[in-house]
DNA sequence: GCATTGACTAGGG
DNA sequence: GCCCTAGCCAATG
């Protein structure tokens, strides 16, 4: 289990029911701001229910994947109270969670998660 | 240790 | 907004 890995699942715990966050924005609070792409690969492997991966999507609100089975992650968004279209998350930007962090708090989780 | 792969992203047309 | 391209990082074989 690598350092990052290890930083990425505790980001995505941190995502409270009903907001989301992009695989660059998981990337960045972990520390790696361009390992987007391997947040991607993390998330393929830790498919267990202790972290809420269907709460990272992609940029823009698009779903993403999940496994093999994408409609499952719809469901459960909707069932969060987000409005979730066919491949997309409407009013996006209301509820993705790195928009409604304020900086302060980001600065203390970086503090805290850095050594 | 190199090459390939992927639940990605930003930018240009 | 959609499609294509190039760039990027960690995991895997």
């Amino acid at each position: 289990m690598s350092d990052f890995r290890r930083r990425v699942l505790a980001v995505v715990r941190r995502i409270p029911p009903g907001r989301v966050a992009t695989y660059g924005d998981v990337a960045d609070w972990a520390g790696r701001p361009r390992a987007w792409r391997a947040v991607g690969n993390i998330m393929r492997e830790c498919h267990e229910p202790a972290t809420p991966c269907h709460r990272v999507v992609g940029a823009g609100g698009a779903l993403g994947g999940y496994g093999g089975n994408p409609q499952l992650k719809r469901e459960l968004l909707r069932a969060e109270g987000l409005q979730v279209g066919i491949a997309r998350i409407r009013r996006f930007r209301d509820v993705r969670w790195a928009t409604k962090v304020s900086k302060e708090a980001s600065r203390k989780w970086k503090v805290e998660t850095e050594k």
